[in-house]
DNA sequence: CCCGATGTTCGATT
DNA sequence: AAATCGAACATCGG
């Protein structure tokens, strides 16, 4: 479910880890740490300081002292700091104790989020594109990038080889915005400036509500985000459109469920 | 019971 | 090579 804006909500909320050193790693399910062992992992992990917190993408980025902890949620993934372990366990996949007396706790009802253990930030730079509110992200950038691929809009935007960050949501609300039917070819699209401006205006009003909760999206102790009722097309199928008040429609893009106005984005 | 769900990745196919 | 598609991962809820 996280897309940028719940990924930054969450760092957000985790911005005291800074300087924290974790003192052991906890885990009842093997494949939450992706690239490592578990149990290696377990004891690499022991000892170390955070540095900094920090996003790319969907991603979260711990800095330790030589290396980095990266997280990502996945559909269901919940990481947050609490004082105490909660008496439901059962989703918690793993949870880290620090020299506080603290927890940072990842709960993942379907399984799918984890973490890497990279020691150098390049093994995660080369799995991922440009991330939106990288400095290089500019209109200049977008116009050349769509011109060179033949794809379909909505495909291209959730590519997160071509942009990081942007997810089913988003997409969807910013190719509204845009008035661009989601099966648009990128070679075909004209007003790069308006593209470029919804891409960074919608997420930054999204981080400024802490994200979209739909169903499960939550932080920081149970917090969820306001930005439901914000949304222009995600989740209202048959629902008048907020500009020509036409029916929006839902419809399969690129395998996933698309929300759309006909009349507004051809 | 069946279908779908906000994400990513892999393999097969066009 | 580039793009598309379906399946897999695992679980829950309608």
């Amino acid at each position: 479910m996280p897309e940028l804006p719940e990924v930054q909500t969450v760092v957000n909320s985790l911005v005291k880890l800074k300087n924290k050193e974790i003192i052991n790693f906890s885990y009842s399910w093997d494949k939450v740490i992706y690239n490592v062992p578990v149990k290696k992992f377990k004891n690499i992990i022991k000892s170390q300081t955070v540095n900094n917190i920090t996003r790319k993408g969907k991603y979260i980025i711990i800095h330790l002292k030589d290396s980095y902890l990266i997280c990502h949620l996945r559909m269901t993934g919940y990481l947050y700091i609490s004082k105490n372990l909660p008496q439901q366990k059962n989703h918690i996949r793993g949870y880290f104790t620090l020299n506080n007396k603290e927890y940072l706790i990842f709960q993942d009802v379907r399984k799918f989020g984890g973490f890497y253990y990279y020691s150098s930030i390049s093994e995660l730079d080369i799995k991922i594109g440009l991330d939106p509110f990288d400095k290089n992200f500019t209109k200049e950038w977008l116009k050349k990038n769509l011109k060179r691929k033949k794809r379909m809009m909505k495909h291209l935007l959730l590519d997160q080889k071509f942009i990081c960050g942007l997810g089913n949501i988003y997409v969807d609300e910013i190719l509204w915005k845009s008035k661009i039917h989601p099966k648009t070819n990128s070679q075909n699209i004209k007003d790069f400036n308006s593209l470029h401006f919804n891409i960074i205006s919608t997420l930054k009003e999204s981080i400024d509500f802490h994200g979209t909760t739909i169903i499960n999206f939550k932080f920081d102790n149970m917090k969820t985000g306001n930005y439901k009722n914000k949304l222009m097309v995600y989740g209202r199928n048959n629902l008048p459109c907020n500009r020509c008040s036409k029916l929006i429609i839902k419809q399969r893009v690129a395998g996933r469920g698309t929300y759309i106005c006909i009349y507004c984005q051809k």
